[in-house]
DNA sequence: TCTGGGGTCCTAGGACCC
DNA sequence: TCTGGGGTCCTAGGACCC
């Protein structure tokens, strides 16, 4: 347990400096960063699905918002420039984000993509400046090396930081000391807290919590009655002290993957459904074998028209990332919630409980000629995908999810254990539909 | 924000064990 | 066999984030 004492004494003699880098824009800023000729203008991301994912200021400043209808924007804003999101693109304007901020200190947190935490403590020796005049600097190198703003908060914790990069949009800097907290809680409304959402911020107001102010005016003791250990913290961290560690490790491995596809129109045709399931299955496992992860655990869902989910999972006996291995699991799940007649409008397929590959040892009782034989099946695969574009090959259960120019539409009679090849492929290497049954 | 896709963490409650 | 207490593990579901 913590005491009031040890808290405050805490905060007074040790606060700590973290800055929250939060890029502006960021997808829309990086397309005009590649092409100089956009600036200034209306550019939204999001071409892919339709609505605008991300959108430069000019957009907003037009009307655009975050989720609109890509035919509605049009309309208020004929002249803007529509693009797909090029997610490999920004991920190397952000991994150069993140190299300029590791010039001013190690303990860098890389929370998002366009967005991260500095912790600057202890760095005003080495580099003879103030905590506000190192964020000010590392500010300063990204807007000039990246071509264009991002917006900086400082702050004793990383909530407060988050609160500080927000308050002034974009090209800001704002600081918030311990002294100056109060300030800045009066006037916020509580659902812009990171860590409150529509249904906490409701719970909230029928307190009578209608700021952060008054979130954190209430005794800790009444936090502690009423709110369960996520926003405990958040009381403590909004205090100012410093309760949510960077975490500076490279996130190299998943708790889990998923994979999820929503279609129009919805369908109730359980073999379309389970095509759609099979495919999302093939996804998920691409990605596992990327990471060179195994799967222990499998979860279906499905998405019913009214976004009422239902889900079932199941451990897998021996763990795998191959679909062949999995399906029959998927199939089995499936079955156990799917209702007749019932509109569905997307399927998902969770792994989850990963372990590396390599820490998984085939029993004894199983084939080892033939879990040989899968890596080398899956390899070729992989590399098939790679050359021809991903679910080149896939299993005859996920035929029905493709359309009919890419593929020949024909039914497998074996939808389980079929490896069906793309047409594109099968010219160019002249190999037959069935590459092999499995 | 009438709703896309990919994640993480927390909690309550049941099963099961001494 | 009506009955006490405590621990651990697992699961379902909720809530939130970008």
């Amino acid at each position: 347990m913590i005491g009031a004492w040890e808290t405050s004494k805490h905060i007074l003699e040790f606060p700590r400096a973290i800055a929250h880098i939060d890029g502006d824009a960021f997808f829309a800023s990086c397309e005009t960063a590649l092409h100089p000729e956009l600036r200034g203008r209306a550019v939204v991301t999001g071409k892919e699905r339709g609505i605008a994912s991300s959108l430069s200021y000019e957009a907003k400043r037009r009307g655009v918002r975050r989720g609109m209808m890509l035919s509605e924007i049009k309309k208020i804003c004929p002249d803007v420039v529509i693009l797909p999101s090029d997610y490999e693109t920004y991920s190397l304007f952000s991994k150069r984000m993140f190299e300029i901020m590791r010039r001013y200190t190690g303990a860098i947190e890389e929370y998002g993509i366009d967005e991260g935490f500095a912790d600057l403590t202890g760095m005003r020796g080495p580099l003879r400046m103030s905590y506000e005049e190192i964020a000010r600097a590392m500010k300063k190198a990204i807007d000039e090396e990246l071509g264009f703003t991002v917006s900086v908060g400082l702050a004793p914790s990383k909530s407060l930081a988050k609160i500080a990069s927000k308050w002034q949009k974009p090209n800001g800097f704002t600081s918030i000391p311990g002294k100056a907290i109060n300030g800045y809680l009066s006037a916020l409304p509580v659902e812009n807290l990171w860590g409150v959402g529509p249904n906490t911020a409701k719970y909230m107001n029928s307190l009578g919590i209608v700021t952060a102010y008054d979130f954190i005016s209430k005794p800790f003791q009444y936090v502690c009655e009423k709110f369960s250990k996520p926003h405990q913290e958040m009381w403590r961290e909004l205090h100012g002290e410093y309760v949510w560690p960077l975490v500076t490790e490279e996130k190299t491995s998943y708790a889990s993957i998923s994979k999820t596809k929503t279609f129009t129109p919805p369908s109730s045709d359980s073999e379309y459904l389970m095509a759609q399931l099979t495919r999302n299955l093939e996804n998920a496992c691409i990605k596992a074998r990327r990471h060179g992860l195994v799967a222990k655990k499998i979860v279906v869902y499905l998405r019913t028209q009214h976004f009422a989910d239902a889900a079932v999972e199941a451990k897998i006996t021996r763990a795998s990332n191959f679909p062949n291995d999995l399906v029959s699991h998927v199939r089995t799940l499936f079955a156990s919630i799917y209702k007749l007649q019932t509109p569905y409008r997307a399927t998902g397929i969770v792994l989850a409980d990963l372990e590396p590959e390599s820490s998984i040892q085939s029993s004894l009782f199983e084939s080892v000629i033939r879990v040989e034989k899968m890596h080398r099946v899956y390899a070729a695969i992989d590399s098939l995908d790679a050359a021809f574009g991903k679910h080149t090959v896939h299993l005859g259960g996920s035929q029905a999810t493709f359309t009919r120019e890419q593929y020949t539409g024909e039914r497998t009679r074996d939808t389980g254990r079929e490896l069906l090849v793309g047409e594109t492929a099968r010219q160019h290497l002249n190999i037959p539909r069935i590459m092999m049954r499995i």
